[in-house]
DNA sequence: ATAATTTCTTAACAAATGTCAATGAATGTG
DNA sequence: CACATTCATTGACATTTGTTAAGAAATTAT
């Protein structure tokens, strides 16, 4: 079975006649490692599901800080935004995403358009449930960002990963942790021997 | 006519008959300065729409440091996230919110219940795309908001208010604008004067 | 296995932001 | 009007984070 429509009915039990229809708009393509999925400045026309593999999203900053915006990856820890590439933002209104995709490792990816989308979910009111709970997930989620970034400093934000997704620290290199916490990797590097050191 | 429903003819022409289904459900309240509208660890349970006055959001962290997550108002500068007090995570998924919302002035509100709000979207398809279309917009809000922390520096995230929010400065004292960037206040004056001696 | 490359860590110093205390400005109250 | 209160600013100093440069450790290529 194709891998997307599998994880859907992890949560939502479809009937045939949706699966079918889902499945007739999913298109697969691959990616190299390095290579840019979606870059800064075009407009997100599409929602990749990982089937395998690894991507971060980015940004570079006025000063030329090169800040991750997420991690894209699917294996048994992630948490649900973590399987797709997509920026909702720029899916939602088309128009043009200031983030950029790249792969970290070679990627398969299950691929649903914009416009299959409009298609499934005015055909089918379960498919346009399904579609509401992924946007409200993904508003879950980037509140939760927001929330970290203006409430906790640098290191409870790295002891914040350390408590609810170790899993990260092993699968992405520090600088690019770093870029997440939105500090320096000399920086995340003080702090991690900080919090070893007052842990003995 | 009803405020709320005025503000929702800027965006959608509804029927009559989704327009009486809306009235019915809406119900008044008013707060007085100082009042707390909800505070953290309930959930929110309703949208508020607010007719007159101001509030804000904010959550007190760990270091006890006083952080505004949001403001809330209704002229004619608001934007469209700015006129109801909801937090959006606590009201789709009905759990215990982590902010704090007080009224700065005597607040008057149209209320909008959950329960509410399941009903007339199931009833009503016209209803159910303006509370989708509200929620993408909330979605792109938060979105904007992570951005914004983690791309931009203190004097950057004021500029940004400068350049795009200016009304909120003679809206809202200096020190709740320091807590909405996530500075001291004295940082703030700082920051203000370097950008001023800088413009001359 | 060795060499080359990349990543991680460390230390010294610089820059940004926080803290504290004092003062001045603005506002509200009797 | 005088007084009290709250808010904004300032300066001195502390703390956090960034920068730079160097070397250690890990990874990749030959």
């Amino acid at each position: 079975m194709n891998p997307f429509v599998n994880f859907i009915l992890n949560f939502v039990s479809l009937p045939n006649c949706d699966r079918d229809l889902l499945e007739n708009e999913l298109t697969y393509k691959k990616f190299k490692t390095g290579d840019k999925i979606l870059q800064e400045g075009n407009i997100c026309k599409n929602i990749l599901f990982i089937v395998s593999g690894k991507a971060r999203s980015f940004f570079i900053n006025q000063e030329g800080q090169d800040l991750t915006w997420n991690f894209h990856f699917n294996d048994n820890e992630s948490k649900f935004e973590n399987y797709f590439l997509v920026d909702y933002n720029s899916f939602l209104t088309q128009t043009p995403t200031f983030l950029s995709f790249q792969a970290l490792e070679d990627i398969e990816v299950v691929m649903l358009s914009y416009d299959s989308i409009q298609k499934l979910t005015s055909n089918s009111h379960i498919l346009e449930k399904v579609a509401s709970k992924m946007s409200e997930t993904a508003y879950q989620n980037v509140h939760k960002r927001a929330f970290i970034l203006l409430t906790l400093n640098a290191k409870e934000r790295y002891m914040q990963i350390l408590k609810e997704e170790p899993y990260l620290l092993n699968k992405f290199q520090h600088y690019l942790i770093a870029s997440y916490i939105g500090v320096a990797p000399e920086s995340l590097s003080r702090l991690r021997k900080e919090i070893t050191k007052s842990k003995k």
